[in-house]
DNA sequence: CAGACTTATCTTGATATCAAGACAACTTCC
DNA sequence: GGAAGTTGTCTTGATATCAAGATAAGTCTG
């Protein structure tokens, strides 16, 4: 495998760390710092696709959770906000929102009175339907530069790094 | 390369995506979902040093972009917004918090009257100096679990991804 | 079945962020 | 040197988020 490339913004950053810290071995920033740069870069890449249908990247998230759960495309908070990683506060905000805009409906839930659950209005469904698609076009989009090869590393390399991070990951 | 594991959170919702939408391809989902639920998990693990200090993620980034600049520790308000990838507005609250407590001083920019060029203090200096090393420690004892081949891949694959993604990036 | 505990959600108050616009200080170009 | 354009920062107003606490509904035990 190839393993030269040009330097980037990173490799400056730790290259000044190596001049003022010469102590501290700073490997792990520029894992790191590449990691947390590639994630926001991406949300940005991303961004431009939902706004062509209105959406932010939370509404987005939000209904595609609720479109991949199948019919009826109906989830309770709890599941949600585990899902994506925010608390119930956010959670309730987001409802309301979405409900507002009329893309979701709250549901009286028969098994437990203290959820109401969160439902895909047909608006919705069909917002999400067609946001999916061209979200997945531009992902392939954003991804095409790199050839198969590296992707597969990639993937696999994540991968790996999910397992030691998740939660309960061993 | 071993390239067996077991199925995470992100093979779950691709599985789901196959089931509802079996007409797209929802392979690049995997890797940026992996991305992106990778970075938040990382987040999360170091702030859990910063806050050893008192300070926020991005409290930590100001103080530490600051301080690898070497001394006299002192940036433009623009330098320090275009790297840390907020707009001014925001850092301009920033610099106002930080001053507040005492970690960075505002000084008149003797070749720009526009800006106020932004200081660590000897306390800002002592902090982040400190904070700094349990930051790095704490890195790498979250990155310990990868072996190093794997880290080696990871940080090749997030290379390769960065390139692609840094705005500029051939 | 009643009290104690647990769980699911909502409310409240504080913050951090951005977009857009205001404004003053620079720079360019006659 | 002065008008016109550019740049650097701050202000304003709207949002999204979280932490912590409140509240109501479910569950468990003796």
């Amino acid at each position: 495998m190839n393993t030269e490339r040009q330097p980037d913004a990173v490799d400056a950053i730790l290259a000044q760390w190596r001049r003022e810290r010469p102590d501290l071995d700073a490997s792990p920033m520029g894992t790191i710092g590449r990691l947390t740069r590639c994630s926001a870069l991406m949300q940005r890449r991303l961004d431009e696709a939902f706004s062509a249908f209105g959406l932010s990247i939370w509404e987005f998230d939000m209904l595609a959770t609720l479109r991949r759960t199948g019919a009826p495309y109906c989830l309770a908070p709890t599941a949600l906000f585990s899902t994506l990683m925010v608390t119930s506060g956010t959670m309730t905000h987001r409802m309301q929102r979405l409900e507002a805009s009329g893309w979701v409906e709250r549901l009286v839930n028969p098994e437990d009175a203290r959820s109401k659950l969160v439902k895909l209005t047909p608006a919705g469904l069909e917002l999400i339907d067609r946001a999916v698609e061209a979200h997945v076009q531009n992902e392939h989009r954003i991804l095409a530069p790199l050839n198969p090869t590296d992707l597969t590393a990639l993937e696999m390399s994540l991968a790996r790094l999910l397992a030691v991070l998740e939660p309960g990951g061993e």
